[in-house]
Order: structure tokens, then sequence, then C-alpha cells
DNA sequence: GTGAAAGCGCTAACAC
DNA sequence: GTGTTAGCGCTTTCAC
């Protein structure tokens, strides 16, 4: 590996003027620029990071642990992460969780360890106090992000799950449907999903109808099948919509549905919540509650690299959500919209709360 | 942040004594090592990777640099490296290239700059000389990842794509299909891609058949209709089936002919290639060839660990990829599995070639 | 078994 | 405008 010093040698100058060079500090003589310049190209010299990184007690990279890169919500947050990062000259180092609390931990004092400059964390659970205690301790700023703000935490990127998912029972109830469920992830593991169920069976209440029935299913399920069974099985409380905790729940409950020769959303609607991408093509489209996953990595990155900055102090930022209307939903006894689907693109129905 | 010598200090011993204890080398007595445990957990601390690293040249940390996470297959990778270079005690740093090979380079040159001990790429074209150079002039071991081997090339973790693309011709053939025609990403920014359509074409002319029309579309596109309005024109040359370079845009054809008023697969069948997860919930479940994902992000970390380990010398590592039949294909002029779809789970159609 | 000291590659005072 | 030097936190000889 070639060091400064062999390009200061051969540039005949001091490390320091190379130094200067490089990081364009003082002025250096334009023909002692030249110098250095061919020296580093002659060479093919790179300065390294961690020398670097030592002597100015910043490594210049941000930090993320979420739960599972296969879930496409954390992958387009981690995308844009990375974007805002890498806007300011800022590298990420990124690890998962698995959805364990032990490998969470590790995950942030590994990360630490790197002396990331920021760090971004899905918590399991946000009030969980191991984790946070181990990022307060910490010179670094962090962020939570997807994770419910409690009242001492002011570093988070979210959205409100429980407006978000009121909003979705709101919608089930305007086209009339009466007997609502929900099926979500287990609600000890995610805090999100907690708040999430929350907000559905509070604005059922508030709207006066009969409180819905909630099932939890393994987060890995690939089989929502006999959950479903189970939950259309009395015909009398038998619900004709749900909602799911998140869109790949939505997608395999419709999956289950169909094999069970249920039509949606003629039998049974079904709403989600994500917005991921390729909800959008599914046949028939999920209506999801669309968070703006890219804009939270994004955000998180950014806010920790102003706080470097000494802009201002920490607040809690709440991102917009909204409805994007599919074809999994349909008024109480129809069948949704007619084969050929109509023409215009699904994003027109996205409507912005 | 405490350091060593703090640490040091409050055990009264030297700062040699402590890190013997902290890395294990040497014997550090009972007695000794107990008075060092309580100080590092009275003054909180954790050893800082920058000094480590600058000391002993290496960062513990793997590099790895894909074109994109919002594609299911490469945050699958991720997931792979993650899991592989955690399991020995590495962390990793990540970035994508959006498609672009500027950008490409810039990353690349950004991971080396922070020393990280191996480097995985999926390089636009494996054949594009600039990145190999910085790679090769590199101290850090480098594999590709998805690309195409190259004859001077041995450090390459891929599947067989042009096979793998076979297989599929050879499917739709077997179905009764003689009208073939191949809906592509585009193929300069793609060397699996251009491999998938030599693959493709090649087994169509083995057997005999009249050479399908290949269309290429934007990667990013939205709205393939346009392209399959085109393709589907003419009555005569109407193709029967359709080869998608990867699911995402099986997924677009199958929305946009759904659209058009068509039923996939009674009107035309679709194959995809990737085999992304959620392509197997879909309506109709995705015929798709299916790449090895994590196992490819695994095999590449593990083979530079290895590597360094003076193991064996570089080998391109080509993985298995399988043909997994979903009900986007169907013999000519069937309309595939009835609804209610079979009960059987979709995996159990899955053949290991 | 333990300590003293050199030095990894770099930046930032401080001299001149 | 440029050189000299100290030192960031750590590991690793080399003594003892």
């Amino acid at each position: 590996m070639t060091t400064i010093h062999e390009v200061a040698q051969y540039a005949q100058v001091s490390i320091a003027t190379v130094s200067r060079y490089l990081n364009d500090t003082a002025g250096v003589r334009p023909e002692t620029g030249r110098r250095v310049r061919e020296a580093i190209a002659a060479l093919d010299f790179q300065p390294n990071q961690i020398g670097r990184s030592l002597k100015t007690a910043s490594t210049r990279a941000l930090g993320i642990v979420i739960p599972s890169l296969e879930n496409p919500v954390f992958a387009q947050a981690v995308s844009g992460f990375d974007a805002a990062a890498r806007r300011r000259g800022y590298s990420v180092m990124m690890t998962t969780s698995e959805y364990d609390q032990h490998r969470e931990i590790e995950a942030v004092e590994t990360l630490l360890r790197y002396q990331v400059d920021g760090l971004a964390l899905t918590a399991t659970r946000s009030d969980a106090p191991v984790v946070r205690e181990r990022l307060a301790a910490n010179r670094a700023p962090y962020t939570l992000i997807y994770n419910e703000p409690t009242p001492d935490e002011r570093a988070v990127v979210t959205v409100d799950n429980a407006a978000a998912a009121a909003v979705a029972a709101e919608h089930l109830v305007e086209l009339g449907h009466r007997r609502l469920a929900m099926i979500t992830g287990r609600l000890a593991e995610s805090d999100r999903a907690s708040r999430r169920r929350d907000g559905f069976v509070g604005a059922i209440a508030r709207l006066g109808l009969p409180a819905p029935q909630v099932r939890e299913v393994d987060f890995s399920a690939r089989d929502v099948r006999p959950v479903l069974e189970q939950l259309l099985g009395t015909p009398a409380t038998r619900p004709t919509a749900l909602f799911c905790s998140n869109d790949r729940l939505a997608i395999a409950v419709i999956g289950a549905a169909n094999r069970m020769g249920l039509r949606v959303p003629r039998d049974i609607s079904v709403v989600g919540f994500d917005g991921i991408d390729l909800a959008r093509e599914f046949v028939p489209s999920l209506t999801t509650v669309v968070q703006p996953s890219y804009d939270i990595g994004y955000a998180a990155a950014k806010a920790m690299l102003d706080r470097r900055a000494g802009q201002d102090p920490t607040m809690p930022v709440i991102l917009p959500f909204s409805l994007r209307i599919g074809e999994s939903t349909a008024p109480l006894g129809q069948d949704g919209p007619t084969t050929p689907r109509p023409v215009c693109p699904p994003q027109s129905n996205e409507a912005m709360l």
C-alpha cells in the first residue's frame, strides 16, 4: 500500500504538504500542488481512511441496524440512508438483527466499536432499555427508525402508526364493512405492530362498531391458512374485511384465501401496511397504507449529519403516510373492479393525507 | 470515550496487559485478568476498532457494492454476505452503484480507502476494465458476484446464466409453445441479461424453432405495456410465451397483460428469472428460474475470508439454479390450473437441476 | 507474566 | 507556503 510518506518523498515535499493538498487546507503553491498531484497519480495513491479516522476522531461512516433485508421496507430504508450519507461524503456500515434482541445489542456494540459517526436502528421495541442505554452512553448521535416515539425519546424517524392504522379502518368502514379483523405479526416483537393494532382497534371503537378479532401469526409464517380458516370458520361472526400489519402478510393472506377458494375482494377485502412496490403489480393490486421508507432512511441519516453540524436540537420526525387504494378492497357485497381492469396507473389513486 | 489507557490505569496494570487480556494472547494471570475485567466493566470500555485496525492492518470489515437495494435479489445477496461475514466476526460496509459505472468506480475506491479486507461487487459488465484494474491493483481480495466469468477472471460467484435461460426456453417448448419472445432490461448495462438472452436464443435455435423476438426495455420501466402491445400486435407472429430477464419485469409484464385484458397463462405464458420470494405468492404464481441469491452473497464473503486464511487458489464459483414451476406457464392452448388452486405448497414444484 | 516503547497512516499545531 | 513533530488507540516486539 502506498502511504502519504512515499508520495511526499516522490514529490520532494513533506508529508504535511501532501496532507494539505489532499484536504485543501491552507494554500499549497500551484507548482507544489502539481508535483504532489503527479506523485499521487504515479504511485496510484489513495489516502488511508483508517489513519485519517484515528487522528480526526471521525470515521465519516454511519451505521444502520435493521431487523432484516428480506423485507423490502427495510431494504428501501437502507437505500435512502445510503443515499443521504453518500451525498455528504459518508459511507455506511450495515447489519441485520434478524429480529433478535441479543443480536441487536451485539450489532450496535460492533458498529460503535468501529466508531461510526452516527447510528440508525430499528429496535425490536423502542421501550427496551438495554439498547437505548448503550446508545445514550455513546458519543455518537443515534436515531431510532420505524420505532414508536416514547415520551423521553427525541431521536426517532417514523410514521404515526396508530393514525395510519385508523385510516385503514375508516377506509373499510366507508366501504360498508362492519365486521373487521386484523392479522398481525407477533406484537411482543414489534412496537410498530402493537401501535397499528391499537390504532385499528381504537378507530373501530370510535366508530361504534364491534371490536375486531385480532390474530397473531409468526413473522415468518409461510402458511397463514390455518389462521384464516379459524377466522372465517364461524359464519355468524365472519369478518368481511381484513387488515394485515404488513404487506408481506397481506399478500400471503390473499394467496391463502385464493387457495381456499375465496376471491379477493369479492369474498373478503384486504388492506396491507407498508406500501411495498411490488404490491402495486399484484392481482388484485393491494390496498395499503404507504409509509415513505426511502425517506425514513434518508431523513435518519440527514438528521444525524445535521446534528453533527450542530444545527438544531433533536426532535422526533414524523413522516406523512398515505393510503393507496388498490383492487383488494371493495364495497361490501361487490366484486371490485371488473376484468379487464382500468387502464389508469394505480399511482393516481394515491391519496395524500 | 474510554481508552485502553484508562482501563490500564484503573486496573493498575500496563496497557500491554489489557491488550493481552482483550485478545487472549499470551497468558494473563487469573488474578490480573479479574482486575482488568472489573476495570472494563466499571468504565464500560469498548476497544476502538480504528486503533486496532491501524496497527494490525486489518479492519475486519468487508465491502459490498451492488446496483440497487430495491431489487430483492441484491438485498438477499447482501443478507447472505452479512451473515457469512458476521459468522467470522467481520462487519460489512455497503453501498449501491445505481447501475452507474462512474458511481461504481467511486464506490469501490471509497471502500478501498476504508481498507476493507475484501470486496464483493456486481459490476455493470464484468468485462469493463476500469474497475477490475482498481481491484487487481489492491491488496484486498475481491469477488465479482452475479457477473459473467471472463476467461482471465477467477474471482467470481454466480450462476450459469446461459444454461439457466436455456432451461426456461426448454420448459416453454415442452409445454408446446413454438413462438417465443423475450423481454429484457438494457443489455448493454448488464452482462447477466446478455447471457440470458444468448442462452435463450441459443436453446431455441438448437430446438430448431424460429428465432424469438427480443425487446429491450428501460430497467426502471414502470410501464411495459407499449412493448407488450407491439410484441403482440401482429397475430401471425404473435408469441404464445414470454421469457423475462428478471422477476420484476415478469411481474410488470403480467400486470400490463392483465390491464390489456389478457389472461396469464391462458392467453400467454410468462417465465421470470431470479426466484424472488414474493413471486411465489403472486396470482398467478410466477414460473421462474431461481438463483440462490442468499448463497451467492454468503459464498462471496466466505470465499474472500477463506482466501485470506490462505487456503486455496481462487476459482470461479458457479452455484446451481433451479426452475420453479408456478401458474404463469401452461400448455399451449390451456388455462393452467383451475380456480381454486391446488392446496399443495408451491415449494414442492421446485425441481433441482 | 508483565512493562516499556515503537510505530501503524494520518492531521494539526507550531515553527520558520 | 512549507517542514517538523506530537499523538490519535491500539498491538507487538523486546526486555526483564
